[in-house]
DNA sequence: TTTAACTAGTTAAACGATTAACGAAGGGCA
DNA sequence: TGCCCTTCGTTAATCGTTTAACTAGTTAAA
């Protein structure tokens, strides 16, 4: 069963295959007569004709094809969603992506973008796992390339994509004030991320303006963001001596340790206490009970944005003129059960 | 900055093309002098060629590359570990991987098929969000394919690989029995998935072995296996008359119910209730307290068994004399914190 | 001295499209 | 009639490899 070919069609309609080509590329504009156009397209259908793009792909150095590399962010569990967004993205507007995961091995990398260039990809999308910034990567800097959840050190040559940290986790803080909140301790981690530096400035400066005296007796690091690092956090700070009424936690991990600590404490949520996550991280925010008031983090949004973007770079001819862009993408508020109105009654 | 090609590589060496060809695809057996080849390999690496894959694959029909069409298997949470198994053996043996996720959209999924055979791919893995069987998709049919996560209601044609379920719930029974426990209860599902249907099977298996009498008031089964369905089953069973020693969760989101169940009604895990899941779902099962033991889903396994598979088939010349195979692969027991042996004192 | 068999390459066709350049037929006009 | 335009297609080169078939020179055997 051989695939039907352009001279298949062209041999079934008595056309050379030139004109087959002009006719399904719509070039045909005033060089073929409709009554030919019309047999041509009627046997490409019949004979149910597709190209062979590997063929038109040598010929025309083009394969409407992306490719996306990322260090472990497939495979990792909720930022998924940015490959989905991507893909979904590429697909919709005729591309195909094609992303390979280098599980953060620089040899593994070179390798990788060897492979897809190989393949005459056009454009690259750089995706990391957690939001960080970093230098550029040697083998991209002449190819068209977006930045994904990561961001370089020195910009100005290409797009990147992150999320708005400071942004949301002033909103997150104005979500807890608003409720009443001022007593509102901190659960984060020291481990040099961008998430964990911005997070804690947006609730450091949130506390300060509400001139909250000596709000860092109300803030508690620990290295990492497990569950049980918010378990221990939020039992030191639930313990003390000045019991906060809202937590505020860098991730929904730690929140979920903060759970336990304030049961374990004989505290209620959210009566006794409130507590906010961050990512609304699937089955685990809406697993947990109460459901988790937190931070929804733009996977999806930021992965349709690049490969928006990088798409919307291949198809412009002058593709030199288009701007180069640092967008951040702000997290949205998704209100569940765990935070309530403070009432002093309650402390 | 243009591709370095074979002819550039020729050209510095003084030889034709084919030379270069020959030498590079380790053909020269005999056919090339030493100091040719050596000449040829100086050149070829000082120029830094690397073969166009495309004009490659117009002129051989191979591509080393597969595809992998998906319901929703990438975006979904745990289940990218199959993704991430196919993708990493296939890029150690030197494949490509080529997914794309079709939403379970079957008009998206012929788009899918067609695009993947347009660029020449060899085979196909077909892969499932959740273990199903199914009736085979039409442009498959003459097509090298290995069925991931699911299997044909009518195989023979094709292999596939799927996880054990009944004899990975067996195992799981066996380990709470070891514990001592005979009075076990079962949370499970009523949607009718192969998962739901051979889990509970193992367990009524096991139960009858036991000889304990009326199993079926220890047993109870929602649609959906959400965390909340966990929860009202176990209130059921925990609240009830015949209270038992232990809890075996069709999937580790409804042991999070039953945690939250066991706690509310004041009974401590695993000193007063064992609880057992299944799944290992990540940051579930490890961040409850106390951890949950369960049942390890194959995921990586299986996709690295797939990739493995089809390019056996397809590195095989008389691929027609392999072997179909219907592969199940057993889960492993995770141990951790939730299980305690039965004791008579903490009735 | 032929003929055969190696050795060490080269030539050229092919893979399946795209596209610049060419050409034949017909019409219009001076 | 001669010349120029259109109109409607065709020819042939090209993209970068692979590989069957060929060549030329040397050696060995009959």
């Amino acid at each position: 069963m051989k695939r039907v070919k352009l001279s298949d069609v062209a041999a079934a309609a008595g056309v050379s295959s030139a004109t087959v080509s002009l006719v399904l590329s719509e070039n045909s504009e005033g060089r073929v007569s409709e009554s030919v156009e019309k047999r041509v397209r009627a046997q490409a259908k019949k004979l149910k004709y597709s190209p062979n793009l590997v063929a038109r792909s040598l010929r025309t150095q083009k394969s409407k094809t992306i490719g996306l590399i990322s260090d472990t962010v497939a495979t990792t569990n909720f930022a998924g969603q940015m490959l989905a967004g991507a893909e979904e993205t590429a697909w919709k507007r005729g591309w195909l992506l094609i992303f390979v995961d280098t599980s953060a091995d620089s040899q593994n990398e070179e390798r990788a973008i060897k492979a897809l260039l190989q393949r005459n990809v056009e454009g690259f999308i750089y995706a990391s796992m957690f939001h960080r910034k970093l230098d550029y990567p040697l083998q991209l800097k002449n190819q068209p390339t977006i930045f994904l959840h990561c961001s370089l050190n020195s910009p100005a040559t290409h797009s990147s994509v992150v999320p708005a940290e400071y942004a949301s986790a002033s909103l997150a803080m104005d979500f807890l004030i608003k409720n009443g909140h001022r007593e509102i301790g901190w659960i984060g981690i020291t481990n040099p991320t961008v998430g964990g530096r911005e997070r804690s400035r947006a609730y450091i400066d949130a506390m300060k303006k509400l001139k909250v005296k000596d709000y860092k007796s109300l803030m508690f690091n620990t290295f990492e963001s497990y569950a049980n690092d918010g378990y221990v956090g939020a039992m030191k700070l639930l313990q003390g001596l000045r019991r906060p009424t809202a937590l505020f936690c860098f991730s929904d991990r730690m929140a979920m340790g903060a759970y336990r600590a304030a049961n374990e404490v004989g505290l209620r949520v959210p009566q006794d206490i409130s507590i906010m996550g961050f990512d609304n991280q699937p089955h685990i925010a809406e697993a947990l009970w109460p459901p988790l008031s937190t931070m929804q983090l733009p996977h999806y949004e930021m992965g349709t944005w690049a490969a928006n973007r990088l798409i919307d770079e291949l198809e412009n001819q002058d593709s030199e003129s288009i701007l180069r862009e640092q967008k951040e993408i702000t997290c949205k508020l998704v209100e569940r059960d765990s935070v309530a109105p403070y009432h002093p009654l309650n402390r």
